[in-house]
DNA sequence: CATGAATGAGGCTTCATTCAT
DNA sequence: AATGAATGAAGCCTCATTCAT
């Protein structure tokens, strides 16, 4: 389904997929919908207990580099599933909306609470870091998803590892410019 | 299509929204794939069009916002359709003709070209500026996508008008690190 | 339809007894319940215009025997299609509401008119005849569907023939009854 | 199963009304045919009782109109289950069981026995009274049932307390008629 | 250029039933 | 006596496509 998207995932390919039967699958899931929204929780959850492991390391919310890193570890063959699947599901208005949309949200906001709180490390040293990082967690989440289809798209185009640094780079110039236009 | 996806798409809708019977869209086009393509393609041809009006507009260039702000200003209503259209096709991997991904190469090719004379203009002062507009070009596409995506998930959680600007100096950030670590 | 129910016929069966494939049917009708609806409504049209038809010819209002007589005429056989199609759908709720319940309505007020014209022929001598014929025609539609259905189910416990003969009688006595407890 | 048909009753809506799981329902039927069975058998047997009761009262067998008003007691609210039930399963022929058939034939002759004994209460005063009711005994319940059919399509259209007092009037006429044609 | 009709394959889902526990 | 899980067949309906006109 993250890789063909809802409409595009048949009921039958899904039962190839896990060996049950068409009809078993509905005794699991109350419908198409009802599945994806249960397999966008689960890995929703996933993704979210590995950054909270990758924010317990010891220091290395110093920088936003190594956090990046981690979150995107399994890249290089594809993306995260999750992101990819939160993508689609997302881009894809269409009837399936109910269960999964209000998923898709939770989603986002503990995503960018984490994500605000990598960043106040690599803030390390502006005024207002924390308040800063929290206002722009969300366009730096914005910005690696777009790197990420971006490299998903064409993987030749952009250099992942170098682009971990670079957005913390990025971040802080912007986020230097936010705390007040030229002064020292 | 750029709403619902390829799959999520039937011949039976888009005949109801343009008025034609079914059959009668299969005397312009040979099939669903064909189709798509073609309204791909006629996206991706608008789109450029206007990128080149924009980069035609006197000393635009200087400011990477302005050229950004034009490229994106039917936002607000909604992601510009062929940026939505490209990210869904791009994404949907699935049986959708080789055509389609051979258009939307292109399509990123002559976007990455014109966002590189646009940022070509922003890195001025910056020694090899010109190259690294070129390598950055890629970059900087793939933020702004993510941030347009990000907005039309969300749209409370981006102010778009900001971006533009924020994003042009990011960049220049970037391009400034990567001139050379630490010298001047 | 008219003998296995709504439910208990499904659409392969319509396709094979049509000789079309069950895909083309939904040319035709959006669903089965406005196919329903539509078998419905032409069984309708077909049995009203025989009961106008009957109530054309000459003298026969007199006899409310002979007006039965033709309105039943395929009896025998089996329950005219229409009024076995009308009880099945009439007897079955269920889902397939909407369009079917107000046409079976219509078709009842349509019998119930018919039948009073008849009536008001065999209630000659009464006082009050065309009142009572209206009163009495839900009563009447009643009983021959009752008695209908009582063949249907169990050939020879009724005698048709005999019956329409002396539902006139019995309809009679009770508009009599009614009339006036005792009088002359 | 009454007000649905066999066809339309699935063992899950059988299951959720009882709040066993479906399979449970296995433990206790061989089948969905040997389950409607059984629900017809009871329901029969609890009307014929009630029957028996009504009879065994007193001298009420003297007014047929007695008899039918306690005979469809619950009616108002609905058919009497039983012979909604009863109804619908033999209108839906179909691939129901030899079973259910067979039952529906034994609950149609108990209640012609016991209508033909309120009838000849009824007769009172002609001649052959028992003959003449054991002859109409099947045309009384044929009738009968299709008031309360009627009265269930159309609940305004018929007045059912009304309509028990007028069948024993209407029967008599019916019997005095074939007693004799014309003789005192 | 346009359309009504037709069609096989496949869509999602429910069906009655079975089985291991 | 009870149940969660499983299953093949069938349910209604939509799919992309074709064809005759």
């Amino acid at each position: 389904m993250a890789e063909r998207g809802f409409a595009g995932t048949g009921i039958a390919a899904i039962s190839k997929a896990s060996g049950l039967p068409a009809s078993s699958i509905y005794w699991f899931f109350d419908s198409k919908d009802d599945l994806a929204a249960a397999v966008l929780e689960r890995a929703m959850d996933r993704w979210v207990a590995m950054l909270e492991e990758v924010k317990g390391d010891a220091a290395p919310q110093k920088r936003l580099g190594a956090f990046m890193r981690r979150a995107l570890a399994e890249i290089g063959d594809r993306l995260p599933l999750f992101l990819r699947l939160e993508m689609i599901l997302a881009l894809e208005r269409g009837p399936h909306d109910a269960a999964i949309r209000e998923r898709l949200q939770r989603g986002r906001d503990t995503g960018r609470d984490l994500l605000a709180q990598a960043l106040a490390g690599a803030f390390e040293g502006i005024d207002d870091a924390d308040r800063l990082a929290k206002e722009l967690a969300p366009l730096a989440i914005a910005m690696a998803q777009g790197v990420m289809l971006g490299h998903e798209l064409d993987p030749d185009g952009i250099d992942l590892d170098r682009f971990t640094e670079e957005l913390a780079i990025g971040l802080r110039a912007i986020a230097e410019h936010r705390v007040g236009g030229k002064d020292p």
